[in-house]
DNA sequence: TACACATATGAACAGTTCTTCAGCTGAGAA
DNA sequence: TTCTCAGCTGAAGAACTGTTCATATGTGTA
């Protein structure tokens, strides 16, 4: 299970328990795939506009101010991961939030940022 | 507040109401940016190993199987968004997982792709 | 002092991701 | 049937991101 461990470490102990808590790769790269669909301002504004009901294409395209062919696109990708469903009925589409984990991280992300007073950083801080 | 909405709308009432409780373009855009730092497998992997509590940037790379040069580089942008945190001792650098905000999504995210028995999707999905 | 070591950094390249544009599909209305 | 409308799709270019290599900084040791 240890991959590379214990090339040149200082504190080999706590470097063999940290490898062992460790969650498989494949784990992780999924988490992070999440965590990559939710890193786009657009599909996360998508995904914040669905977190009370389904909508369709073009009321998605309206909130979001996106172009309708821009949210589509978006939703192809998070329908792909089934993070949202589609509902059709006649010619259009309504999509709801299908994947609850994400909903939960969702919930989690929002109720801190509207919280913490915006602490912009983006300069390198050293402290 | 309201942006764009309301340019060819189906449900007018419903969208008016979405965009209401839409978070400020702002606090979406750094929500975003904090999934962004978590959405690469190898910074996701420093951080997963920080949640024990320090170490110094050889035994991340150790741990990670990344190199020294990456790891310093994924910890600068890290520290940047005050993430993490060093404490430098003589020529080492500890580094400490800084943000709880980003703590409490980690243990969240981890919790469920654990238990949720792979579902690898990857597939165009429709239903 | 000179050297070795831990970490930091900048620049450049490769790979990925987002957006836009143009055209397609399929459902309902005329 | 033909037209319009809602949504979908692929391709192409631009923009962004991650990795590597070479070099720099700064601390402890000889």
């Amino acid at each position: 299970m240890v991959d590379g461990c214990a090339v040149k470490v200082v504190d080999a102990d706590r470097v063999s328990a940290v490898c062992e808590r460790m969650p498989a790769a494949e784990d992780l790269t999924d988490t992070a795939d999440i965590f990559g669909l939710l890193s786009d301002p657009n599909r996360l504004k998508l995904l914040v506009a669905l977190l009370d009901g389904e909508l369709c294409v073009c009321d998605l395209a309206a909130v979001t101010g996106q172009s309708e062919s821009a949210v589509s696109h978006a939703l192809r990708l998070l329908r792909a991961h089934r993070i949202v469903a589609a509902r059709r009925s006649g010619r259009m589409a309504y999509y709801r939030l299908e994947d609850p984990h994400v909903r939960m991280l969702l919930d989690l992300a929002l109720a801190h940022t509207e919280h913490t007073e915006a602490i912009h950083p983006e300069r390198e801080g050293e402290r």
